[in-house]
DNA sequence: TTTT
DNA sequence: TTTT
């Protein structure tokens, strides 16, 4: 029986419109990227914004859900879980990582051209009952040569490859 | 003003002992790695475990009781915020990206070791009034040659080695 | 289409050992209570500790491993949402509340007896799908008269009735 | 040392305007309500909607915050403690109980008349390290004859009156 | 690349 | 009524 906890709560806005792709299997998957800013002082005493930036993943029906109401801009509620990926650059033969938001829950906030906010969330897809979820990543970047079919077909550990070695 | 919430809530146990240090500032920071497990069930219907390492960063005082209490193995409960830096690889010329775990809340849950429990969170470095935080080990590897050393390696069942270029 | 969040984490010691039932429509329910402690420091600085005690209620196969699992001292973490009952009071004609914790997720911790850590949280239940909670509460002070039934007879208001008209 | 975590997230729309006072240690205070709404299928398989209230105090500079920039309808983000405090009934002799949210960080989301957004918290207010709360409000009624004001009679849909010995 |  |  495993234990242990891994959870996030973001809220913050769409940097780009979500990329939705059905995978070989069926599943349905988006991705998005999500800024969050937050404000804290610096040692001179004044007022500094910070912004993270976090790779989102959401898959099945909530994944349908973001790509039908999220576009970029938009602010949203999100929870779901950290999952790091690594793989073998084959450009440098160097490991390297990606750091995902597996959301598994998501809420409008606000305006910003939304018709209101509404809530979703999975149901099963929770900590603990979890279907397999095939590790994926946009491709969006994989332009060039290898077009590394259109998706995560290597399992856990996912090629990546050319051009861009990372992140967004 | 900013607006965004980025929040992480962890509980697993430590895969190395913490790494505690002074920073140039004066500031100490503490970094070690903690596993996360869950349960799921993969598509033939079988569980599976899946385990999820991240890296933690404490700052402060903070950091002083995770050096002083928290041993490799130890089960914690932490709460922080996500944060992924990234710098230029001088070998390879790429830009690389590591995602942490700054941590504002600690807790030691049960047994192993520990003299029972106990409750630490920082005042005044949460979201919205966070002093100003030096990154920690942004640059260990910037240099040329690998610096190898201020870094954890270690932990149960992961490898470390040249190859690898970044998280643990 | 509903939009909020109303999310509950909560580390802390059973007060009791659960108390588990079968509600007429063939349900399963658990009750029992949970003490958080924390520290702070009063006003002359001197460390005090503040202990809050919750009402938590858990539903269906969840509620079946509550009362398989947990006794009274247990460690656990517990993931739930807030609902406050209301009813009026049979003996002064006034309008009494109680707040519970519904717990959608539950993770033993540390040891007191306990075979380790185990994590179980229930497909479906979770906000923005949940099935129908029929509203229950325990009725272990319901001795004298009115036995009320067994359970949580009358919907959303309960009527609650003689000698002690509250929490535990 | 004590141990526990006890943690709430909140987002919903204010009920009422927030009442900021201050109590005679110099302390300020504001009280509102919040409402939290999820969607469930029913057993018959249809949606349903169910509002949660939530009693809200907050105290010192993030209360000034709150009375400054929140109004009645506004959308919200909260995080704080859950908190149950008891009194006896001058009127009934009984014992009475009442639930409210210490809310220690707000963020304001979505427009609703706001000048946008933003995000506070509080800089030492949090578990392990909390400034000696007083108690708000906790005698109102504990008067014989219902001082009926100083509480929140208002709200959308809620409607108050003198039966009600407590919440709104 | 977002937002205020 | 729990726990340290």
């Amino acid at each position: 029986m495993a234990r242990g906890i891994n959870k996030v709560t973001l809220i913050g806005n769409l940097g780009s419109d979500p990329e939705v792709r059905q995978i070989p299997s069926g599943q349905t998957v988006a991705n998005f990227t999500l800024a969050t800013s937050d404000s804290y002082k610096d040692n001179s005493g004044t007022m500094q914004e910070r912004t993270e930036w976090h790779r989102i993943v959401v898959w099945g029906r909530l994944a349908e859900i973001c790509g039908q109401y999220l576009k970029k801009g938009r602010q949203v509620y999100l929870e779901g879980r950290i999952q790091t990926r690594s793989w073998d650059d084959q450009k440098t033969g160097e490991k390297k990582y990606a750091t995902d938001i597996v959301c598994n829950e998501m809420q409008m906030l606000g305006g910003q051209g939304g018709s209101g906010g509404g809530s979703y969330g999975d149901a099963g897809q929770q900590q603990g009952s979890t279907p397999a979820q095939p590790q994926a990543r946009p491709q969006q970047n994989d332009q060039a040569a290898p077009p590394a079919t259109s998706q995560p077909p290597s399992g856990p550990m996912i090629e990546n490859n050319d051009k861009d070695d990372l992140p967004f």
